[in-house]
DNA sequence: GTTAGCATGTAAGGAGTTACATGATTTT
DNA sequence: AAAATCATGTAACTCCTTACATGCTAAC
């Protein structure tokens, strides 16, 4: 039933606590930036999501009191406030790794498409080598098979149809053709990587560091 | 309730229907094409908003018999099936032209967002040229936002975020800027034209039809 | 002293999907 | 005669959003 709902959103929330601790607001707004990639997910969808975990064992929420001692980082914005109150920081269980752990090694085709695809690349420094691979090409293939249907769409309805959808479809074209190209640098790149160090699995590669 | 449900449905299905009378099915391949793009929309979703614009009276069903007279393509790759059974040709009725046009005429925020832009953009044969100027403009805007904050992301999170995750950004950042240019070209083209011939509402821009 | 931002939540509903159920017609 | 494609539909469910409801704290 519930099992496997919030499928994107699990690993996104799991990837980004595995990181440092936070509460649910400091989440959403994290996850703005790393899901979809910008657009705000909110609050009614990351609560529930949040719950669901905590039930599940995966999370454990504590009440903010002198901040999970070893991750003080100076450069705090908001200190605890007092510790009154339900504030809430949400951390990783160890079941919640071994899931974490487990999802991230999922390559199959939920993670070829937009949304799966962002969420899986923005974890790929924690993710083996191999599998990044697989899903750096499943996500490739997938391209290529929409680069097919416009083409063909293209071919198929030329005259009759007005020139807005062409360009529509031209413009669309060009810009899978472009992620294609994407793809394969990044693909070359791990492959040289692979090469280089054979026996690497959370590698996290040294070049790629400057702009 | 169930009034502005199917919102981009709605335009996508009445502005293909005005082109050319069709069944479901043939609407969905379609609608494939024209709307998001490529994702293929269910019939779990078409059929139920084709009742619902029929219920409104926007669009009627014939029983396919002799092909609806005058649009008898000779290219009709089916033929009629002897005009039994229940296949429906759906048409526009008065409202749904009337519709149709209402619905043109909106150049609102419903109409800049990605889905939206999309359907909006196919039709813009059909659509006055300063409707079509106020989308592009809007749509514009929207992208300005989003590379806006892609680039507040970008400089907060230095260092915070590996290597991956700021690829992902920079390439999400080039995509939405390359969208950006190629809103100005057509706004420049949309523009010129404009000032070319002034009293023009319901254009169909005559260069633009080369390759 | 009021606005903006931090913080947590719930209920209802929107916009779709998948899986199911059915059957004719065309191609192999 | 089997398989693919054409064609129409429903039920259950998914994931997410909007609008609501609440209250603290920092900045202007």
């Amino acid at each position: 039933m519930g099992r496997n709902r919030f499928a994107v959103l699990e690993l996104a929330v799991l990837g980004l606590l595995h990181r440092t601790p936070m509460h649910g607001y400091e989440l959403r707004k994290q996850l703005t930036n790393v899901l979809g990639m910008f657009r705000a997910l909110s609050y009614g969808s990351l609560y529930p999501c949040l719950h669901e975990l905590l039930a599940a064992g995966l999370i454990a929420e504590e009440h903010d009191e002198a901040e999970t001692a070893e991750t003080a980082r100076p450069s705090s914005p908001a200190r605890p406030r007092s510790g009154r109150r339900s504030l809430k920081v949400y951390r990783l269980t160890a079941d919640g790794k071994e899931r974490l752990q487990e999802l991230l090694g999922e390559g199959g085709p939920a993670a070829w498409d937009d949304d799966g695809f962002g969420v899986h690349f923005a974890f790929f420094g924690q993710t083996r080598a191999d599998v990044r691979l697989r899903i750096l090409e499943g996500r490739r293939s997938r391209l290529e098979d929409r680069m097919e249907s416009i083409r063909a769409a293209l071919t198929r309805t030329r005259e009759r149809v007005d020139s807005y959808t062409l360009e529509l479809h031209r413009h669309g074209l060009e810009s899978v053709e472009r992620e294609v190209r994407w793809l394969n640098e990044l693909i070359a790149s791990e492959r040289q990587v692979a090469s280089e160090r054979p026996a690497d699995g959370q590698a996290n590669p040294s070049d790629k560091e400057s702009t």
